[in-house]
DNA sequence: CCCCGCATCCCGCAATCACGGGACGGGCGA
DNA sequence: TCGCCCGTCCCGTGATTGCGGGATGCGGGG
């Protein structure tokens, strides 16, 4: 909870001295959070956070680290200190920086044009169990989403060959797949054979690599 | 571009008579913004749609709709409607809603409970290329990304098995895979078995898709 | 120094596979 | 009513596979 009494500890990675003051600064300023300690990468942080008896609750993180980059710094501080959120606060927004690092766990995702105090509202949202990201960010995020889930793509697979596809998919060989389905092995080949043919496959590998690959089944 | 002269316009669909009208009343008090229409559900939205001359540029959604339930409605206005973006605004906040309304491809993701003033500030945010989201909502996406990045597992692979487990997955037959690598049928025959073991599987279908599944290869 | 584990390579066989063919009934649109 | 597609069933052949062996080279530990 954030008190007067108990302010909330905020940590910041950055390597240029003079935004990282400028960052310190204002944290302290805001009511309710603190700026204790600041580091120029990665590797004094973890170091800080080995031996700290009073973690951050939340780290401004740099992605543009000389040395370990943030990208890779954010498992390992989220191992450090268990229960961390990292808010990373960079200029990239290439989706694969954003991807990463919020497949490593980060929590929220600022860029540095943002306006200062953007950023102690973002430590309050995260505080409180949001997920502060900037408009652009956002957008990505989402964009990646619906590009993860493409069309359920339709080869014109009937019922009995999606179940037979389904079986394929889980390892059961031909014989297994007609018992399963109480269908003639006979029946069964039949079937894979009009699995390959619509899938434009020759292999049982092909066959379920497309079938997972395109969500059928 | 959001001007005086030609407002942005912002239809809404919801069947709660009274927010329907409150929120329109918001939206066309808000500057450069319009509520020009709105539907108590998607199916009228939808037909107007097929004959307005003047398309909304957002549509605000719910998604507990009588009929065609928002989430079904998504692909369909967007069809109808191209470049249209829209923002769901509903109570639900579970991941599966979420989830598919991202993928339906939803740009913003509200909770009725937000102020209106958030509203017209999302739809603004909408118009300058966001995508807004309730903060709860964006910590539930970046979750759900986290998951869709789980741990590589590591079955011991070696590079050479992992060499012909890819080209399994790809769907080639041992003789190809011998070609391709520059091996003997038999050796790659050798490799596929301590595949089975290693992955514990004794099928090509059940290697490949334990492969995809888990992000081996 | 020798043994063990490991990755790599090889052989042979029975089981399984892909695929060419053919057949039958039921549903559905022309 | 007549096709046509679909799901079901069947045969045979030759290729491919899974698995039982066995062998090589190479590194580390006793």
């Amino acid at each position: 909870m954030v008190t007067a009494a108990q302010p909330a500890r905020v940590w910041t990675i950055e390597d240029n001295d003079s935004y990282r003051r400028a960052i310190m600064r204002v944290v302290d300023a805001a009511p309710g959070l603190a700026c204790p300690a600041a580091f120029a990468n990665c590797e004094d942080a973890l170091a800080a956070l080995a031996t700290s008896r009073e973690p951050p609750g939340v780290i401004l993180l740099d992605i543009g680290l000389p040395g370990m980059s943030g990208l890779d710094g954010i498992p390992r501080l989220v191992a450090a200190a268990p229960g961390v959120r990292i808010i990373v606060l960079t200029v990239f927004e290439d989706e694969d920086k954003i991807f990463r690092a919020i497949c490593a766990g980060a929590t929220g995702y600022l860029l540095k044009m943002s306006p200062v105090g953007e950023i102690t509202a973002a430590i309050r949202d995260v505080l409180a169990g949001g997920s502060p990201m900037n408009g652009r960010i956002a957008r990505r995020v989402l964009e990646m989403f619906t590009r993860l889930a493409p069309p359920p793509a339709d080869y014109g697979l009937t019922e009995r060959e999606r179940g037979v596809l389904d079986l394929m998919v889980q390892g059961l060989i031909k014989k297994e797949i007609a018992s399963e389905l109480d269908l003639s092995v006979h029946t069964v080949d039949t079937h894979i054979r009009n699995i390959y043919e619509k899938l434009h496959v020759h292999t049982r590998s092909g066959a379920v690599a497309k079938a997972l690959k395109e969500k059928l089944v």
